[in-house]
DNA sequence: GGCCCAATTTGACGTCGATCAAACTGGGCC
DNA sequence: GGCCCAGTTTGATCGACGTCAAATTGGGCC
């Protein structure tokens, strides 16, 4: 299951004192975590830990992209949550049972930071910048999933895919492109999608003045894409 | 917009003491949010605030229900969750941003308790109970709301209704009935369904021995429910 | 540069749920 | 008990998206 396991380089430890979580710790705080980081790298696919396992660890992405899903009694899948480099997942189990609630599998090769759940709570005890980090973890990821919810009940799929769009842009006005860092078919899960469909949403922007091409999308107006 | 604004009294506290966030604090840190609290009650459709308005406060609920919701741009209303007695809102303010990002809406005469977000996150700095408290409600609200992508994605609309009915019944098997605690028109908002499609769910449910009047729902067979 | 295969696109079709309009009902109130 | 009206149900229609199958493409690799 796991390829490597060690505890956190000096060049690891670096990626994580970026991340916003540890941003916001105290040096103390900050120092105790990174010694209690366990890294591990995964080989795409690979999971990470399934729906009901014992929830002993939560993670904080390092590199790669990471898939929080779930799965039906028929077998189809839906995707929760898709995380980049720095993002942490599993951590709304530190106060939230002790079972996953959810599956999560690596959609490309991954390395990532295994972090243990009652050390963590421990230290959310003694040093009130823990607690207050995980607040702000939790409390961003409460915000982006009911905004996914109401993003899912209002909003048609070339609407959500030019939401998608208008976030990832770096200008707010003109023409640009934009790359995207993974699969077409994980952004299709990510906004509650079949393939297809975002392969259908795509070409009916066209006439917006969206160019695809392969990962890389042509922008030619931000502006219209706010009125789709 | 208030109809009356007090400090909490006897009855009240009592009220919030049974709530689980009041209940998982220290009794110092309990009887600092009980003195905090302003009591409110408010009419049926009132506003309690509005997405984009500056966020001093959030709040518990102590009778009614409360419905959360984000309006899109042509109008149409999503709902986000609904609150009954004893659940909190907007918490996921006091670390994650200054302004609503929802709107709150009484869906009948409600009472509620304010708290100054500001004076939380004081408290939640000396007392660990309380940051515990907030970060086992954020989790929860972040379970529920992933557990909600999932079942809009996953599910049809008879199979939400199947579910919600399921986790309302008290037996686990055989006959049972249940008595909504509110229209039909605010459950179908919680479910992602228009009210004529949660119409059309109990009623294709009829074949599964479920039987609607009014807001009496009568269950033949628990169990049958478990496989829609 | 060409090959190859997985990823994506396109086409055809079916189903689910939104919407609008009209009929009905149940529960609060006198 | 009867009235009344908001809330709910029913009917008809439509658009959006899922699914399956087949065609196409692009990007990694030699």
């Amino acid at each position: 299951m796991l390829d490597r396991n060690h505890r956190a380089n000096q060049r690891e430890r670096t990626l994580l004192s970026k991340t916003s979580f540890i941003r916001a710790l105290s040096p103390m705080a900050s120092s105790k975590m990174l010694d209690g980081a366990h890294i591990a790298t995964m080989p795409a696919r690979a999971s990470i830990f399934r729906e009901g396992e014992a929830a002993l660890s939560f993670y904080c992405l390092l590199s790669g992209y990471v898939r929080l899903y779930r799965v039906s009694r028929d077998g189809r899948q839906a995707d929760i949550r898709i995380c980049g480099p720095g993002d942490m997942f599993a951590e709304c189990l530190i106060y939230g049972g002790d079972k996953y609630r959810f599956n999560a599998q690596a959609a490309e090769n991954v390395t990532l930071a295994r972090f243990d759940m009652q050390d963590v709570r421990e230290l959310a005890e003694q040093d009130p910048t823990v607690a207050k980090a995980i607040m702000a973890t939790l409390s961003d990821h409460l915000l982006s999933t009911m905004d996914c919810v109401v993003n899912d009940r209002l909003h048609t799929a070339p609407q959500r895919v030019a939401d998608y769009l208008l976030t990832r842009c770096a200008t707010e006005n003109g023409p640009t492109s934009i790359r995207l860092p993974y699969q077409k078919s994980l952004l299709a899960g990510m906004l509650g999608l079949a393939p297809e469909a975002l392969s259908r949403a795509f070409s009916s922007l066209r006439r917006t003045g969206v160019t695809v091409r392969g990962r890389v999308i042509q922008i030619g107006n931000v502006e219209a894409l706010k009125d789709v």
